[in-house]
DNA sequence: TGCGTCACG
DNA sequence: ACGTACGTGACGCAT
């Protein structure tokens, strides 16, 4: 068996992976999709070719003897993008930990490195595999030397692969007549000139007829077409010096001891630690944990019976730390915990009930000096902890409050991060199937994964806690996000009443519209066609009905209700096509969506996420109960279907502007924080700065306007922005921008300083300590960055509201529970809090929410509330 | 599964 | 010159 060397075009590879996969940074900011896609290319093919010998070459940062000589040519490649040119650096670091042979040197080209090290091979008698996106490797193909182009697509990674033969077949020329090729033809991404006139078809006939350049200049005055004689005749230099250029040096002036490329121990501790700092989760499976990890498994332990529950409880009662995982689907099938050594699965069957089981593990919890959950809020549904406790370490918070951006904080994102533990999730474990059916059929997986979460708790959360602590977000956690956990899971659990008839009748009601529209649309368009879909509505309305001003997207025509708003004064289809949406929104996603969460206590249960947003605020899903129409009356109907149980009424409690005050306070601006303080219509007060004008003096059109500037300042506004939401032009948007900042210098100052500052950190801040990391600062697209700035501005504002919301959250929740009240809080959306009120609580309930709302913080302005009572949730509204 | 659209703060 | 307000989630369509 022939021993193979595998050579890899470094900068070629690294731009092919850069360009085919979507901009991928780590938490930290750093760019990494080049460096991932280079290794994935590189392990695919490792894979396939199995060689004993690796070595990547790298060009030089200096300019190279064929790039100097021809300067004048550089022009027609574009400038490398700093997130691709800080990514070399990079991927030689990751090389070198992995003990990968790397090669470059001043005054020569990849290319010729790789000639070199090609020919010196083979005439060692090895197989040579080329590794590289550059088509003019191709001369250097020969029989024991391949040349593989990957592509990479977002469907994976295709290879091209090249032997001579293959050459042949694609380009109808041998190898090596590649050179020669080039030397006619011209190549502008490697500054190769060529003959003026003579492309890829006559190069090509032109070879297949006289073999080599220097046999068509022996012909020159026989070539074919005359064109391309004439233009060989009159640039001679031209291509001795395109032939020169085109061709690969194979007996370059270096130094090649194949030992060194000899592929060694490429999974070590120093790689491993590169992997895990890029954050190169999939690919930390490359090291070789399948012995640890079936050591691990095997020590996973499986309990069925009472007896040796105890046993183990026992143990556990006496262990420092234990870590918890549960297996819940519908109901449980079980709770793994892991201690010390130990990591136990206890089933849930006909000897070890669900209720004792639960009643057990809680003991032990409460028991516990310190017990760590993936998903403590999860826990809370089948065992009910009484309150926080500083010693709940919920993992899953605490790597979001580290990263928000992060995506996933499930135990295997976890245990990859911060353990360098690769292990499978819950969808590999299950096949895909569901808990209950894996159940049945395989217990294992359902132990194995439960033992994975309660492994992942236990290990990981000293390093998630110390880093908290660095960062300084203990507060956070301990104060906020931790006690947090139980006012959302009470909100669950409480839900909502729905009238479930009223909601049907509503839906129904707008049945007969709908089909109205429907039929007045089809015979104004002329045709019937789904006006849910934006491509047939687009087709429709700027092709057949030749509408104006068509802007489009990716996909089509822009049908969005700004643009058909253009268009409805002249077009009465538009109108209904605007009628239609709303109300086709209204029954799919309001009138039926809401009616398939109705539970059979009447009530929907919605999910609250803590941790999905970037900026700290709380997401609802399944059913979201934050998007609930208010605005347009008919949408805002629906709001009376959602109703206070019996002898109960609504309290519904508003922040007033609170991110406007969060501004005033964080920037320290006088004439917004005196406008607070003297209870001043705030967007009135505005007009008045910004117009030079005595506040009685305002008329409504500008009170409207420095309405939409001041939530174009909490949004990081840009002229064009702000120009559309008032459609007015950019520049008119601007000079009020402009006039704004002038009556608010501080608030300019303040705004510019949390961009500076999110730039120098790499992450903005809230008033409590919040971070959102910031990579889009440093990029050197202008829209990236843009978006950056505009973040940077936003999300301490947005935070710090949210922050403060959460705060009254906690202290609203826990007033009503130590007063023992029937009250209970069952909805928060952004700046509102809603509170199912016991009708002889409810003085009491508006005290607690007027104090704890208007007290969650201290700011230089009053926090001030809007509170309302109703009998359902529209009129308390 | 991604996109366009639209509901909310 | 870039193409634009910040943060979410659900639905229907088209691939």
């Amino acid at each position: 068996m022939k021993e193979k060397i595998v050579l890899i075009d470094g900068h070629s590879i690294l731009n092919r992976a850069f360009y085919g996969i979507p901009a991928l940074t780590n938490s930290k900011g750093i760019y990494t999709n080049g460096v991932y896609g280079f290794l994935n290319i590189m392990f695919k093919l490792i894979d396939e070719e199995n060689p004993q010998y690796l070595a990547v070459a790298f060009d030089t940062s200096k300019p190279t003897f064929r790039h100097e000589m021809f300067k004048e040519y550089k022009g027609t490649r574009k400038p490398t993008p700093k997130e691709l040119s800080s990514q070399v650096p990079l991927i030689k670091e990751v090389l070198s930990a992995m003990n990968i042979f790397i090669i470059s040197k001043a005054g020569l080209e990849a290319d010729d490195l790789i000639g070199t090290m090609a020919e010196y091979s083979r005439n060692k008698g090895l197989d040579v595999v080329i590794i590289s996106g550059d088509r003019d490797l191709l001369q250097l193909v020969k029989d024991d030397v391949k040349l593989r182009i990957p592509k990479t697509t977002r469907n994976g990674t295709t290879v091209e692969n090249y032997y001579p033969d293959d050459v042949i077949e694609k380009y109808q020329l041998k190898p090596a007549q590649i050179i020669d090729l080039k030397s006619l033809m011209g190549d502008s991404a490697d500054n190769i000139p060529g003959i003026p006139g003579v492309g890829e078809k006559t190069a090509t006939k032109i070879l297949l007829e006289y073999e080599t350049l220097e046999k068509a200049y022996e012909n020159v005055d026989n070539l074919k077409p005359p064109k391309a004689s004439k233009s060989l005749k009159e640039n001679y230099d031209l291509a001795v010096l395109s032939k020169k250029l085109a061709t690969i040096n194979t007996k370059a002036d270096i130094e090649f001891d194949i030992e060194n490329a000899k592929l060694g121990s490429m999974f070590n501790e120093n790689s491993k630690e590169k992997f895990v700092e890029l954050e190169f989760k999939n690919l930390l499976s490359r090291f070789s944990f399948e012995d640890e990890k079936e050591k691990i498994e095997r020590k996973f332990e499986h309990i069925v019976t009472l007896k040796a529950l105890d046993e183990f409880l026992n143990e556990a009662k006496k262990a420092k730390e234990i870590g918890t995982g549960m297996a819940y689907e519908k109901k449980l099938y079980g709770f793994s915990i892991a201690f010390d050594e130990r990591n136990a699965f206890i089933e849930v069957n006909d000897e070890i009930k669900e209720d004792e089981l639960c009643e057990k593990i809680k003991e032990l919890i409460i028991a516990s000096k310190s017990a760590s959950f993936m998903d403590l809020k999860g826990i809370l549904k089948v065992i009910n902890l009484e309150k926080f406790e500083n010693k709940y370490l919920d993992l899953s918070i605490g790597a979001y409050l580290i990263n928000p951006i992060g995506g996933s904080y499930s135990y295997e994102d976890l245990a990859g991060i911060y353990l360098n533990e690769s292990l499978e999730s819950p969808k590999e474990l299950l096949l895909k199937n569901s808990i209950e059916k894996t159940f049945k059929e395989d217990k294992k997986r359902v132990l194995t994964l439960t033992c994975y979460q309660a492994m992942t708790a236990l290990l990981a959360k000293n390093i998630i806690f110390e880093k908290l602590k660095e960062m300084e977000m203990s507060d956070l956690y301990f104060n906020m996000e931790g006690p947090l956990i139980f006012v959302l899971d009470a909100m669950e659990k409480e839900g909502m009443l729905v009238k479930r008839e009223a909601l049907k009748e509503y839906g129904d009601s707008l049945v007969g519209r709908i089909n109205q529209l429907e039929k007045s649309i089809y015979e104004k368009a002329g045709e019937e066609f789904n006006i849910n879909s934006p491509k047939q509505l687009g087709v429709i309305l700027f092709e057949k009905l030749q509408m104006p001003n068509a802007k489009k997207t990716k996909t089509g025509y822009s049908t969005s209700a700004d643009i058909l708003e253009k268009l409805a004064g002249e077009y009465p289809i538009v109108n209904e096509i605007l009628e239609y949406r709303t109300l086709a929104k209204l029954k799919s996603t309001y009138a039926d969506g809401l009616a398939n969460y109705i539970g059979k206590d009447e009530r929907i249960h919605s999910n609250f996420n803590q941790t999905i947003t970037a900026t700290g605020r709380i997401s609802s899903t399944e059913p979201n109960l934050q998007n609930i129409p208010i605005k347009l009356e008919l949408g805002r109907l629906i709001r009376k279907v959602f109703v206070p149980k019996d002898g109960f009424i609504f309290l519904d409690a508003d922040y007033s502007q609170i991110e406007l005050r969060v501004l005033a306070h964080m920037s320290g601006d006088e004439t917004l924080i005196d406008a607070y303080r003297n209870s001043k219509d705030i967007h009135k007060a505005t007009a008045a700065s910004v117009f030079n004008i005595p506040i009685e003096e305002v008329t409504p059109l500008q009170r409207r306007n420095a309405k939409a500037v001041n939530f174009g300042i909490i949004y990081g506004m840009s002229a064009f922005g702000l120009g559309q939401d008032l459609g007015i032009s950019n520049k008119e948007a601007a000079d009020y921008i402009e006039k704004y900042y002038n009556a608010y210098p501080k608030i300019k100052m303040f705004l510019d300083g949390l961009v500076a500052s999110a730039r120098e950190k790499g992450y903005s801040i809230t008033m409590f300590n919040r971070r959102r990391p910031m990579p889009e600062l440093k990029a050197s697209n202008f829209m990236q960055r843009s978006f950056g700035e505009r973040t940077a501005k936003n999300s301490p504002i947005q935070g710090s509201a949210a922050d403060i919301i959460k705060i009254a959250m906690i202290e609203v929740y826990e007033e009503l529970k130590k007063r023992n009240l029937k009250s209970k809080l069952i909805l928060s959306v952004h700046d509102e809090l809603l509170v199912e009120t016991a009708l002889e609580e409810v003085e009491e309930v508006k005290k607690i929410l007027t104090e704890k709302m208007m007290g969650a913080a201290k700011l230089q302005v009053p926090l001030e509330i809007e509170l309302e009572t109703g009998t359902n949730w529209y009129e308390a509204k």
